[in-house]
DNA sequence: AGGGGATGATATTAGTATTGTATCGAGGCG
DNA sequence: CGCCTCGATACAATACTAATATCATCCCCT
């Protein structure tokens, strides 16, 4: 299904919540899995990925917990994705370089290519804080927005090929 | 990853040969699979599923084979995608529709749904015919695109990429 | 200095999906 | 009739994922 994976969905929504929680210290990671409905036992991976990757921070220790590592401006969803799944890539053939001895004569594989490419452009262009205010920022704003996720920096991104 | 399944690929290269044969009468399993570099007991299946989503045609017997349900123009890299993958979503919490409690209120999703509709546009875009003429398509009719499969509109936005 | 609270790291397990192979059946052509 | 081809299914081996539990490490606070 071309799908990320769950604990890739459980760490965009970590980074979410710590987004939304930006700059009022460090929460802990019991209360972003009771919160955010993320198994307890399992947050501590996706945390410590995190925090490798540089996108958190961590204070061990009591009054300890976990926080961004920088703004929430200057974190994308591309780089939540990078850190829990690797390099994005539609198809393998793309990152493991020539396993395919087709390769040098492959449209499919310059598909994939490209297909791959605008889903990083996209995803690099989705910032949490973006994502963050519109958590709880409706009912205090009173959006004119639509509830679609369109407005960020996405423009208009053109999606016509037209590769022929 | 978020990549596509190996048998995907391998029916993106079946449809891919049967379009660069289009016309040329049927071609059996055993020879797409020596050609296109695909597991002989691997192929039957794919081409089921294909032939089933009404992709390709399939005629039993001595001189049988298979070729294409219809015209390598009407054949999208979509419609291969979807017959072997299923539905393209992101995000598995988009296809079983409300699982998650928080999708109420979860600006994420938003951005995942988004990302599969520029995903799926984009793979609806790529036509075979257009992936077969730059096969071995080159030389007969001089097409002025090259190779690589840009053009895309990606638009070039700041990349902030940051890990400091 | 010590206790408790918090993350770090790791081993384990159960379940599932994928990949690949083998076998038998059915249909069509000569 | 016999060969050639696809159709369907059962099967195994592998890999991955999700999840849990446990112990180690670190740090604030008293």
């Amino acid at each position: 299904m071309i799908t990320i994976g769950r604990q890739t969905d459980y760490a965009a929504r970590i980074v979410l919540h710590l987004a939304s929680a930006e700059g009022e210290g460090m929460v802990t990671a019991s209360e972003i899995a009771a919160r955010r409905l993320i198994p307890p036992a399992f947050i501590r991976r996706i945390v410590t990925r995190l925090s490798q990757a540089g996108i958190l921070r961590t204070v061990r220790g009591s009054g300890g917990g976990i926080a961004l590592a920088r703004a929430a401006s200057e974190i994308t969803l591309k780089q939540v994705v990078e850190a829990m799944e690797g390099p994005i890539a539609l198809n393998a053939c793309l990152v493991t370089g020539s396993e395919c001895p087709l390769a040098e004569a492959c449209p499919v594989q310059e598909a994939w290519a490209e297909g791959t490419r605008n889903l990083s452009n996209y995803l690099d262009d989705i910032r949490f804080d973006g994502l963050a205010s519109r958590l709880g920022g409706d009912r205090k704003r009173g959006r004119g927005k639509p509830p679609a996720a369109k407005g960020q920096a996405k423009g208009r991104r053109a999606r016509r090929t037209r590769t022929d």
